[in-house]
DNA sequence: GTCTATATTCCGATAGAC
DNA sequence: GTCTATCGGAATATAGAC
């Protein structure tokens, strides 16, 4: 992929983020990249193409993360898990099912697949994660691996909406308590 | 409030939890209710006018309900909040604050201020039924009530969201697993 | 209070030159 | 691969008649 594509990609991805995917224009991109948007629609003909290489690019980095942290214990890979969305709180960010669910209606039928495909993918891994940890005692819950998943899926996802509205602490004191409920 | 401008208000609302703040247009307003957009723009000069004006509501509406079950037990309390989100779900409804806080950065500073507004009024009464409940052994939960308020809070609002993607499922597990480990 | 009509701006997208 | 130029449409918003 080549640079300028590259930069088209990461822009659109932290545009998402910060002011949602209906409310950024081809101009947030072309601006700041000092080209005209002609050039944004040959590299991606429409928005949709574009928010679908956004997750594309994010559903690459979901596996990869799985992948190197596959040797940690348990406990530590949930904690690795927290510090990417940790980064998105201190960069303003919310992430990508945070932003994008609430648009899910408007979206392109090829993007409400690949939305979902990330919510499976997401809660797969978190209910693996739960699962195998609480069998090697690094966590205790009580109830299905599969339901405390979404709950603390769901904690991390709105931690970040409301962090926007209430300022990082919110983060901060979910994330903590959410760690100590588990025993991590 | 005529009935024009109440039929305005509540179709809002709706379209600002199924499409998002900044996907719906007046037209989504003025075609069902078969006026022209210029009567919408009669009622509510700008856009964000409109917005505070749903808001405002959504406000009320908190303060109704929370006056309406200040006698109930605090458990039986949380039940029946989580019934309002209940029947969002069940209307294809995500909470207003999913819907907008993703948005933040593009409202109005007025409207900003009012979703902070609202949710420091949610937190606030939350952590007071926590709070009270476990005092009164209705609930049992360690740590701080308003830390264990934004984790409740976090999971009903992002329950909507994962039910757009995930099927209403996601609602109905979040909720009961919720409530148990409240002892509910 | 609602209408017609229009101003203004912006957006996604495309054609064709370079 | 990027440009200029432009199309077609939709959005918010306003002026003035009724």
């Amino acid at each position: 992929m080549s640079e300028t594509k590259e930069k088209i990609v990461s822009l659109a991805d932290k545009l998402i983020r910060v002011k949602g995917f209906n409310a950024f224009s081809y101009k947030d991109i072309s601006d700041p990249l000092q080209v005209k948007n002609a050039a944004i629609h040959y590299h991606f003909p429409t928005k949709s193409d574009l928010g679908m290489e956004v997750l594309d690019k994010e559903l690459r980095s979901l596996e990869e993360n799985s992948a190197k942290w596959k040797k940690l214990p348990e406990d530590e890979q949930l904690i690795k898990f927290c510090g990417v969305f940790r980064k998105h709180c201190n960069n303003g960010n919310v992430c990508l099912m945070g932003s994008l669910a609430p648009d899910y209606e408007t979206l392109s039928p090829e993007m409400q697949q690949k939305v979902q495909q990330m919510a499976a993918t997401i809660l797969e891994w978190m209910t693996g994660c739960l699962e195998q940890g609480r069998k090697h005692k690094r966590f205790r819950f009580k109830g299905d691996a599969g339901d405390r998943a979404l709950l603390v899926i769901s904690n991390l996802q709105s931690s970040l909406l409301l962090s926007r509205v209430l300022g990082p602490s919110a983060f901060n004191r979910i994330s903590r308590q959410l760690l100590e409920d588990l025993g991590a």
